[in-house]
This record gives C-alpha cells, structure tokens and sequence, in this order.
DNA sequence: TTGCTCCTCACGTCACGTGAGGTGGC
DNA sequence: TTGCTCCTCACGTCACGTGAGGTGGC
C-alpha cells in the first residue's frame, strides 16, 4: 500500500508541511515519484507512528531522527532514554503541584483581599523568612548576595515581593518573603546577614493599597495596622512585614495590594 | 536608587538582552541617560520581579506587559487569570501523571523483553482495545476513520502501534491498541466497526523480533507463539494480538521488538 | 590609561503552521 | 475541463541567548 501525504497528515494530525519537516530532520525518506508527489509506505508510517510517540514522551526530533537512523539507538539505551523521559516527567509533576499550591495560596490572599481593604483583623501568621540586602535596596551590589537572591527570585510564586521592618530599625526597607515551609521545600538558604526568620504567632493582618509613594516612603503600607494598634494599644512585637499580592491597573492609576502582619505582646 | 542593567539582570537571573527585550515588549519603559545607558528605578525592578512573578506562572510577556499598561488589568481580572493558570497546572499534573504510568509500564515491558526475547511464558492479560481501519491498512482512507484514528495517536505513548488477528481471519492485520481502563480514562471510543474489545484473561506471551518483513507478512509476529501452542496443544481463542514495545536501530539493521499474546481454550 | 560595562543590530533556537505562487493528477 | 492535491520556498512564532563590532564611563 502507498498513501498519499494528505491522508497519512490527516491520520497523524499534522499538515503536510511538518511532514516535509521531518523529512527534511532525516526522521523519513521518502522517494519522489516521477511527478514530484511523495508516496508514503507501511514502514514509512510506522516510523511516523513512532515519531508521534516518542514526541509525547517529549523527545526532540533531532534525536527521534538519530534514534532511527542507520546508526541508531540499541534496545537498551531507548529504554534509558524513557527513563529519563519518566523522572523529568516526576520533576515537572513536583515543579506544578507547588505551582498550584502557590497560586491557591495566592488567589485565596487576593480574593479576600479585595473584599476586606484596609481592615484590620487578628489572625495566626505562618512562620516566615525574609531576605534583605545588606544595603537596604532592592537590588544588592555585591554578588553573592545578587546570587542568592536570584536563587530566590526562582523560586517565585513562592517567594513574595516584601517590605519589612525590624522591631530595632527606623526604616521599612524592601525584601522577598517566603513561608519557612516552603524554603525548606524549595532549598532556599542565605548567609544569616541577609536573613530575617519570623516566627509565626497571632498578628494584626491587613490587606492595604498603595501607590507609586511605595518607592520613597515604603513605611506607608504599615500605616492602617500601626494606627489599629495605636487606637486599641497593641505594641509592635518583632519584625512587621507585608508582601505585594497583585497591582491594579486601570483606567493608569497604579494600586499596590500588600497584605501586611504585625506581631503584637 | 538608580540600578545598572548588569546589576538588575544578574539578579533576575537573565541577560541584558532579556532586559532589552522586556524594553521592547513595552514591559518597562526606562528613560536612557545622555550617555545612552539604562538606570533602572525601584519602581522598575519591582515591575521586573513580578513579571518574572508571572512568568514563573506560564504567562506569555505579551499579555504581562498588557496586564502592566495603562490600560491594564484590575486585581480581579488578574485573579481570575491565575485561576486559569492553575487549572492549566492542573491539567499538565494529570497529563504528566498519565505519562509516567504509560512509560513505567513500557520500560517495564521492554526491559523484561529485551531479556527474554523469544521465550513463551503464560501470563494474566488486561482487557484490552483494538482499533483497526475497515480496509485493513495502516492509514484508512475515509476521513472519518482518519479523524478516528487521529485522536487514538494523540493517547500515544498509551496507545501502542499493534498487528492483531482475529480468529476469524486468515491474515493478521496491522491496529493500535490500548488498554481498556486505559482507553476509558483517556475517553477513547470508535464505531464498532473499527473496534476489536479483546477481554483479558490467561494467555501465551512473548516478546519477540522480525525485520522489515512485518509489513509484507504481519503474521510473523506471531510464530514463535504458534509453534509453541502446536507443540504443546494450546489452541488459540479469540483474538492473537501484539503491540510494538521498541525498535533497536544499531548498525543499520533495523530490529522490531513485539510483546505478543495468544488466549488459549 | 586600561579594562569593564554598556550600546545596537543581527542571527539562531525549536517544531512546526501559514500563506504565496505555481504545476500536475483524477 | 474543473477542482483538488501537491510542490517549493519564505516567513512567522516565542522568549530570549549569543556573538559582532563599536563606544563611553570608572
């Protein structure tokens, strides 16, 4: 039997132009006939068939056509390639559950946020970690600390965007925050220097908006929880924090939603 | 704080030229000093930080720096497109999961077979579906079975490229299979007249080799359990079939691993 | 003064899909 | 004879990375 490319792209789901592709990568080798037109065999579409599986298994067709050729790949060292198939198969599986663990965790701030603008309740925080440079903005100079902060920023969603200020400090500076869960799930690990750990406990919790004064004067997110705290004397306890949750962009005026804990004695 | 680009990209983990990029995709807008150099404003690297935020999520730049424009989008349509992403992530954990099942159960079956080529064992078979085109050939040629047999091969690495003989015929004919629980969770179905159910139950197997030979005698698949069923009185019921596991292609001699099955009475 | 950083193109990647413009077969 | 299939380029996609070749700042 000899089909027609039409009918065995058909078959395969593709257009006929991917076919002239792999035909091109060397995966076929389909002699012309007088007229021009390609005729398809038995053997031709079984490699096809192969090719289409093998692409499933996420194999490039560079090495799907060297797996073919006349100096293939044994029996044995196919099935090694599946195994490799299978165990980045395992790693991605892994890579989205926490994507979706992240994104849950994300949506649910987010939702509720909105909702509950600028009021104050208590609720019991997660233990947290928080990096900072040690010079206080956003981007370290020194490159160790550039290093792992990118090993951070990989780690996002996971990892927030922050602002944090130390019971002992005068000043809000910018930072990542990461539950301490999640760090150790993630691997994430800092020089102490650059490292804030944040114990969870009960909380004064906010969700707030703010706009570009964020950059100067980053201290505004914490106003809404400093003036409840204030009106209802609360102290301040350890390190006050707040992660950015999304940005509203409408009509060009910029909201920033932090969600915002302070510990309190 | 004003940043170098060499300083921002080595943070994000990226090059300056991912940097130019996002610059282009209108992501950022950095105004460039007399010198013509790039400074980077907290405010910039913030909207850096989240767009790898997203990208982390599986958001395309464009719709990102629509997300960040003027006109962009409000906390809740944000937030309802991180849903989606999560359903996405959803999708690909299941996708991934089928995935490592199907491989797990191949390299299973192609280490056994690679061991024990030609050797005839009884063993427990599955329930399993065939699918076939009513002209008996690789690729049908009425473009409903072509639209058929295209969503079977979409179930690859599932679906596995077969040869069956049913007990009515004299001629083995080539076929996909699948297993039926398989098949059900994929939601594979056909016209009866395209399909074969085979229930499972004891049979004779083997794995076993042919050349280029298959595509003019399919039935020679089957030899090594034929010769053992005369040998030894079994004699076969319903359908004899075989799936291909693996091709060894080292020094251009191409050699077809087939794990094939015999129901006996 | 010397590296080092930065600049602007241009091209490559990967697996095809989508035309354009033309010819031959049923 | 008329569509229909098929042919061969060429270009687009997506998110950058990698040079080449050159200039300005510390």
């Amino acid at each position: 039997m000899r089909y027609s490319i039409g009918d065995v792209s058909r078959v395969l789901g593709m257009t006929t132009s991917a076919l002239h592709f792999y035909e091109k990568e060397g995966i076929i080798n389909t002699p012309k006939e007088e007229s021009g037109r390609r005729y398809y065999e038995e053997a031709d579409v079984t490699r096809l068939f192969s090719t289409r599986k093998y692409r499933a298994m996420g194999v490039p067709v560079r090495d799907i056509a060297k797996q073919f050729s006349d100096d293939g790949m044994s029996g044995e060292e196919v099935a090694a390639r599946m195994r490799e198939r299978r165990d980045d198969a395992l790693r991605a599986i892994r890579q989205y559950e926490g994507l979706v663990r992240d994104l849950d965790d994300l949506i649910e701030t987010i939702e509720d946020g909105l909702e509950h603008t600028n009021m104050v309740d208590i609720r019991r925080a997660e233990d947290m970690i928080m990096l900072k440079s040690s010079s206080g903005s956003r981007i370290p100079l020194n490159k160790s600390e550039q290093k792992v902060m990118q090993q951070w920023l990989e780690a996002m969603p996971a990892v927030s965007v922050a602002i944090c200020r130390e019971e002992t400090m005068d000043r809000a500076v910018p930072a990542l925050v990461v539950s301490a869960a999640r760090a150790r799930e993630l691997g994430l690990e800092a020089d102490d220097r650059m490292i804030v750990r944040i114990p969870g406990g009960m909380a004064l919790h906010a969700v707030v908006t703010c706009g570009e004064e964020q950059y100067e004067t980053p201290d505004v997110i914490f106003k809404p929880l400093l003036a409840f705290a204030r009106d209802h004397r609360f102290t301040q306890r350890g390190t006050m924090w707040g992660r950015m949750i999304v940005v509203d962009c409408r009509d060009g005026r910029r909201r920033h939603y932090y969600e915002t804990y302070m510990y309190f004695k």
